[in-house]
DNA sequence: CGAGCATATCGATGATTGTCAATATGTTGG
DNA sequence: CCAACATATTGACAATCATCGATATGCTCG
């Protein structure tokens, strides 16, 4: 008595799901990394970041072409750190943000 | 006249953005399938269909191993279909789910 | 110290989402 | 046609989220 309740035991109804699927743990931590990336406003923030040919990007120079409001800009960026697919470091006046090359190659090999 | 406002004009405060970020469409589009992803329950359910030996899983399996109920998992599985992420075949009785390979690279290519 | 600026946090609000019970749709066997 | 079953849809509700205005924090320069 497994599968669904009545299917014959040697060749069940359906396929067999077989068992390398994920874990509930690993998909917890996955979605929790995928839902940093669920929203157009913060793919073109870390795309920003990630494409800058210095590496970094000041966060003054992120509300203008998103054309938020910067506390709206501020709020998506933390979602991104916390989500540990950027960094931030404060010189100054200024926040830089860096991509996190390793965080988005493990998003990355999930999808392979 | 660019930039934060009063930015000078050879070296700003600031990293330049760069100018080969994701559009908005872009931005759009990927957002709406990285949300297929963030949610355990739907990334378990994916799991499940692409590391299936026989690359298809029949919906009836998958209701147990999630621990949701049969409207639940027929909800997410809806939401990976309009995803483009996986397929449904209807056979007979049962619905049997295929994962859709170039689509998950796409999403892939995108974190590249 | 005090003014000015960049960024973060708070509080509120409208919108979206995950979940389930109930029900509908569609398929097969008798 | 009818009963039984697999899956999808509907309706409702609690929880989460994106957004913004207002405000707080923190830094630099005079």
């Amino acid at each position: 008595m497994a599968r669904t309740a009545q299917a014959p035991v040697v060749t069940a109804c359906c396929g067999a799901p077989g068992d390398r699927a994920l874990t509930t743990k690993q998909a917890d931590s996955l979605a929790h990394a995928f839902a940093a990336l669920s929203d157009p406003v913060r793919l073109r923030l870390l795309s920003l970041i990630a494409t800058s040919p210095d590496g970094e990007v000041c966060a003054c120079n992120m509300v203008e072409p998103l054309g938020k409001s910067q506390p709206t800009v501020s709020h998506h960026l933390k979602v991104l750190r916390e989500a540990g697919l950027v960094t931030a470091d404060k010189r100054g006046i200024w926040m830089w943000y860096r991509a996190v090359p390793e965080r988005i190659a493990e998003l990355r090999a999930a999808l392979g």
